[in-house]
Parts: C-alpha cells; structure tokens; sequence
RNA sequence: UCCUCGAUAGCUCUAUGGUAGAGCACACGGCUGUUAACCGGGUGGUUGUUGGUUCGAGUCCAACUCGGGGAGCCA
C-alpha cells in the first residue's frame, strides 16, 4: 500500500481518488456521533489538513473517539470525493492505528490562543495554523533568496559568527569568553587581560558581515552573506530582537543606483515567488492575520519603487508639517513618524530615501561630490518602516581615511579593509536586508517574536 | 532605558468595595455526514508577588515581577 503525504494528496489529488493509501499525522481535532466519526488530520507536509471518515465497523472504534489532541495516527483507507462542501475529497479509513497517545493536558485548545500565550509554548505553537503557515512561508522565503542570488551569479560567502574587530560600528556586542567570570586574568592597569582568553584577544558575535564581505566582493564581483547577527541592545519593540539572520548583498562595478535596482528587483521576486508557491498560506493571512494583505503585496510587485532624496524628504515633511512630535531638520535622521508618513501617507508605497548627511550614517559609505552627504539609501515599506539599509561603499583610500580620522576611528583597527581600496579598489555597493523583517512584511505578523522560531530578546531566552 | 496599558480556572474573558462567574479545554452521557460540530449535566480558583487603606479588597493605594503597545536605537 502506497504511503502518502497530505500535500501529495492535495496537489495530485487524481492519482489517488478511489485507491487504498496510507497517511500519517496528528488529530487536529475529533468529532463522533454514534456510530461514526470525523478525524481532522495534519501531517506536517501541507497547511491544510485531511479529513478521515471512520464508523464503528473498525474494531477499535471506541478508543478512536477518545483519541486528544495532537496525537499521532497511522490511516490506511480509501480516497472519496466527499459530499461535504467544506473539503473536496475525505479519506474513508479502513484503519486507525495510535502511534502515539497525547495527553489530555495538552496546552492547545481547537479554539483561537493569544500570540502572547502561545510564546510561553514556543515548542508546541508550530502545530498551530498560524506558527504553521508562518514557518513554512519563512523557510520558503529563504530558499527564494537564495535563488534569487544564485541565478544571478551571486557567491554565497559565510562571513564568521565570532569576529574579532571590535569596530563594525552597528551596535552594542555580545562579548564572547571562556574566561572565569569570577576571577579574570588582569594586566597591570587592572584591566582584564584579554590576550589569554581562547582567541588571544577580545571577541565578539557579530553584529553584520558586511565588512568582511567586501573583502570577497573584491575577488568574486557579486557575493551576498545570508546568516545569524546578534546586537546587544536592550531595545523591547515588536520589530527588535537580539538574535536575527541578515541579507547583505555587496556588488562590485556597482553604484547606489544598481544597489536599488538590486533591492527592489529582490523584494519583488521573494513576495512573487511566496504567491506562487504558498497560496494557501498568504491566503490564511489575508483573511485572518492582516485584510490588505493580498493587496498591499500586489500593490508592491505591479508598481515603481519611489525615489527621494534625503534633502527632498525634509522638504515634504517640513511642507506637509502634518503635526509630528519631532522637529524636521535638515542634518537630523528622520524618526519613525517621518518614515511611515513619507512611505504610507505621501507615497503609499515603497519609497526608496538617498543621500543622507554624512553625519548621520557610517563611515564606509561613500561621499557625495557637494561634501555634505553620502550615497546611502534606506528603503521604506508601509507598516513596517525602514526595511533595508544599503550604500555605495567609499572606495577612495585618501577619503575613507579622511572620514575615519574625523569620526575618531583607528587606522590600524581596519587595516585589511583598507587593503581592498590599495589593491585594485573599485566602485561598491550592497544592502542589508533584515530577514524577520521582511517575513513579518510577507505575513501581516506585527511581531518580531511570531517569526523566530526561539526568539531571543532583552531578558528572554527561554528554549 | 523612558512613557503607557495590563495580569482572575489549562486557554479566552466577565464580575458597582459586600456569596468567585461564563465559553472553550478536560472526564462522562446523548446524537446516522460533521466542519474550531452540536445538546445535557460535571470537574476545575492561594484573583502575578509583597505590603498598605477598610468592618470588609479581584476591585482602592505603593513597590516589585512578568507581558502588551508606543518612543529611542536599528535590520
């Protein structure tokens, strides 16, 4: 007898309607009337579930009525067209065997749980449909940002999880030791001595690969890092947390305006593909999660990503002076308010913001001929706010210098990035895009914690 | 870190300072096509912790703990 998954019986429903074939899965829930019964059965590989008809011939139909929650069954039967209107097609079952029994107290009910309940259980919220359809598209969404690199050349590079520059400049660190805690070594200052730690030196998780990338952008043209980054900030929003993986593109002979083709190419062709290859999913988004779901991601794919330049972005918010708690000022980084105004309000799509004052971005990005702005751009979503940050990278040694000397940044500290510029430098330019960001942009989930699997955040990390 | 809201049965929530409640879950009974099935009766409580006000506190006050939302910072 042919065993069969719930997704194969789905998407080739014919090969199988009136044959005999075994499913595997856990009761989702049980509903018996006297002399038969309904198992609603998920078996992992599709989001929707089966429905298995039994009635008292089967032996053991008295212990099937009992069966809880979340156990795991083995059916053999026969594939029907139902008659109900709520699914196409039942599996009659000719067998029901209990493969493993359930508890009665298991902690989640048929009927709706709060997100906030449901971390306390972040080991169980995967058989819920919501985890369910979260993590499926997450994992697609992966893989079609993989490919989408990969079609176009880019070099998958594994930038290291434990750096030791001290200076990617993107945050607080977690500091990474095997030193006794209780009784660190001490230098003569009293300072802890880090060259007898495991590395010989100060280390830390990284907080983006970014720096380490460019150096393979530099032998490989086009590269992009997909992986883990840790900040240690204790900020507590639905948008933060302190372990999250990170997209960073870098493309070399590249300019700010290729790095935004880039991007909105990227954005498009990760929202395209999750619409094509998780329709039942998007749809349970779109109609229990967030209503304009389904128009808001159509909206992005069919139009043109909006451009503004910094300078032209304080114009409008000073102009529309539409009452914000913040003062618009040129040389000031535009708050949240201003972003979502800009994104939701003026443009109502993604808008992409450029040229900002060298004074508020970082020190790699590349200097503008007026000598007052660089070639930075963030892009801007509605609901979300600032989704990726990207630049052209300064590739002029003389300059880079000069900006690392008014920021108070050591030479030495940086001396084999500053190799690429001495060794056949060219233009450069990548992004990073934050991952959970753009699924919770995917989904209509408004919390960073509800698209990590074990999320860790200030004072939780628990799992 | 700051501001703000909240914490009552396993879960989701009601309860004017005066007897601790409902739905779901769970166990039991009923029902010949159910659809987060339905119907019946049943089990289930140190009201987050500590202290205070009061004849009397789930309810008012204070501190703490944990959680949500907003802000800062950012992805």
């Amino acid at each position: 007898m042919e065993k069969v998954t719930v997704k194969q019986i789905f998407r080739e429903t014919e090969s199988f309607l009136d044959k005999e074939i075994q499913v595997s899965g856990w009761v989702r829930t049980v509903r018996d009337s006297k002399t038969f019964g309904f198992v609603e059965m998920n078996d992992g590989s599709f989001f929707k579930n089966l429905q298995i008809v039994f009635d008292n011939s089967l032996a053991n139909f008295d212990e099937i009525i009992k069966y809880t929650i979340s156990s795991a069954i083995i059916v053999t039967g026969t594939l029907v067209e139902s008659p109900g209107s709520k699914q196409p097609f039942e599996l009659k079952a000719t067998g029901i065997e209990l493969e493993g029994n359930s508890d009665p107290e298991y902690p989640l009910q048929k009927k709706r749980h709060t997100f906030e309940f449901l971390r306390t259980i972040a080991h169980l919220r995967p058989r819920s449909n919501t985890f369910s359809a979260v993590f499926r598209v997450r994992s697609l969404a992966a893989y079609a940002i993989h490919r989408f690199f990969q079609e176009r050349g880019f070099v998958y590079v594994h930038t290291p999880i434990i750096t030791g520059s001290d200076c990617e400049g993107a945050g607080e660190m977690f500091r990474v030791t095997t030193l006794d805690l209780n009784h660190p070594p001490r230098d003569e200052k009293g300072q802890i001595d880090f060259s007898a730690d495991f590395f010989g030196r100060s280390t830390n998780l990284t907080v983006s690969g970014q720096l380490a990338v460019e150096t393979y952008c530099m032998a490989f043209r086009n590269v992009y890092t997909f992986g883990p980054t840790f900040r240690a900030e204790n900020s507590n929003t639905p948008r933060h947390a302190a372990e999250f993986w990170m997209i960073e593109p870098e493309m070399a002979f590249a300019d700010l305006n290729a790095d935004m083709e880039l991007a909105e190419e990227m954005i498009k062709y990760i929202i395209d593909d999750c619409l094509a290859n998780a329709p039942e999913e998007m749809e349970f988004f779109n109609s229990f999660i967030d209503n304009g779901l389904f128009d808001r991601l159509i909206n992005i794919v069919n139009s043109d990503f909006a451009h503004i330049t910094y300078t032209e972005a304080i114009e409008i918010l000073k102009k529309e002076n539409a009452g914000f708690d913040y003062p618009v000022d040129w040389g000031k980084d535009l708050q949240t308010e201003h972003e979502r105004f800009l994104t939701e309000k003026v443009f109502k799509k993604p808008v992409f913001v450029t040229d900002y004052p060298k004074t508020i971005k970082a020190f790699y990005m590349r200097l503008n001929d007026d000598d007052k702005t660089v070639a930075a751009m963030d892009l801007l979503v509605p609901g979300v706010g600032e989704i990726i940050g990207g630049s052209q990278r300064e590739e002029r040694l003389n300059v880079l210098e000069r900006r690392m000397a008014e920021l108070g940044l050591i030479k030495e500290d940086y001396w084999w990035y500053l190799d690429l510029r001495k060794y056949g430098g060219t233009r450069h330019a990548g992004f990073g895009l934050g991952f959970e960001r753009m699924i919770m942009y995917l989904t209509g989930m408004t919390n960073i914690r509800d698209v990590i699997s074990f999320p860790r955040t200030t004072g939780a990390a628990e799992f």
